[in-house]
DNA sequence: TAGATTGTTAATCGATTAACAATC
DNA sequence: TAGATTGTTAATCGATTAACAATC
């Protein structure tokens, strides 16, 4: 596969093809355009055909893109076909979230194991997810290949596990604290849900619309 | 407040300042020059203090920002400080991970109320927040100033939802379900968390930096 | 005052959009 | 074949970076 240098706008939008490709497949659609597919995501059909263009050709002139084609080669571009083994470390509620409603395998996962420090929940399985203690966190990453790690940790923690993490060969995180561990220096790939910064840009559009509203309301209160 | 057309990747950007800004404070740090700030953050001088000018003069030549009172403004711009009113739908897993972790008032949010179709949970509290029938929704919805839904409810549902929260009024969702509901016509504003999404951008990365790792690997072993 | 650092204007860079020849 | 639609090159637009006068 092409590997060249794509920028990160365009990998953000790949996983919103997918998901618009299988809801087309499930609507029996086999085959669409990038005029269509760009009037149904809100995108221009040139930034469509750009997107793709970055791996290969996958289209056909005069005919547009074979949904279930084009479905597959977005699916090896992010890497779902690989079957990446994660960890997860911290069972508390959004931990068991992610055990109980999030399929992992769906994404081209494998979560092997979950760790956490309460005994309550040490040698229990959710899911057919065995729960380890902390202690054996760093044996087992010995033992096994494991290619990501979800942290779901109290705040606390977040930054000492990521260390213990990195000492112990992990290079790629899925943070669900709300702690910046980006550190420019290191390599290891991050990538956040920060529910706060989502929520933090929602509530600034609410207010901009709200003044905007508001200031509609005055000048027209004004005319009157 | 100035409220000029500010771009989306400013406005996620400010989250991580003042993320940043209350570390800061946690630190002792009481001021901070843009190009600290930067450094901290990963980002250039030039575009934080292009940041800050959409919204005003925060600093002062030859001394930096005041971390505290950059902090408040930041947090009124993303409007902090108006209280918004928020009901969430669906009291799963996400949903009650949400209620039992998530402070929504340290954001400028209430949570006014819960709903569910199961009859478990209807008629409880948590946390201090009560859970409702959906039956009761119209009618709360009717009844008190709402902001914004949470929605939390499984995919199926997300749709049919969707269209009850518009018929009553509701124009912001902050969207947990992996459903598109962003409608280009609509006036509804959306903010999603996609853990899907997120997660295959990771995917993608980590594929990507195995592939070059590979292709090192092999060109460093012809060499041999 | 001299040094530091802002706010802002201008320059650069990169991403999106438009256009069109190629071709199914 | 004619019509449709791609892949790609060129043009435009917007965002980031650099530079610098203003000023604390």
């Amino acid at each position: 596969m092409k590997r060249v240098k794509v920028s990160n706008n365009v990998i953000r939008r790949l996983p919103r093809y997918l998901r618009k490709l299988d809801e087309l497949s499930e609507h029996g659609v086999s085959r669409i355009s990038s005029f269509d597919l760009g009037q149904q995501l809100g995108l221009t059909p040139s930034q469509i055909r750009q997107d793709f263009s970055c791996f290969g050709e996958f289209g056909q002139q005069g005919y547009g893109y074979n949904v279930a084609a084009l479905r597959s080669h977005i699916a090896s571009i992010l890497g779902m076909d690989r079957d990446f083994q994660a960890v997860l470390i911290g069972v508390g509620n959004i931990g068991r979230a992610l055990m109980d409603n999030f399929c992992f395998s769906e994404w081209g996962f494998r979560l092997l194991s979950a760790f956490d420090i309460n005994p309550a929940l040490i040698g229990t399985e959710f899911k057919g997810v065995p729960i380890r203690s902390m202690d054996e966190l760093d044996g087992f990453l010995a033992e096994n290949h494991v290619d990501m790690a979800v942290l779901a940790v109290p705040k606390d923690a977040a930054i000492p596990v990521t260390e213990r993490l990195t000492a112990n060969g992990i290079s790629a995180i899925w943070n669900f604290t709300n702690v910046e561990l980006t550190e420019p220096s290191s390599d290891m790939l991050v990538e956040n849900i920060h529910f706060s910064d989502s929520l933090l840009s929602l509530s600034y559009y609410i207010a901009e619309r709200n003044d905007e509203e508001a200031a509609r309301a005055a000048r027209e209160g004004r005319k009157l």
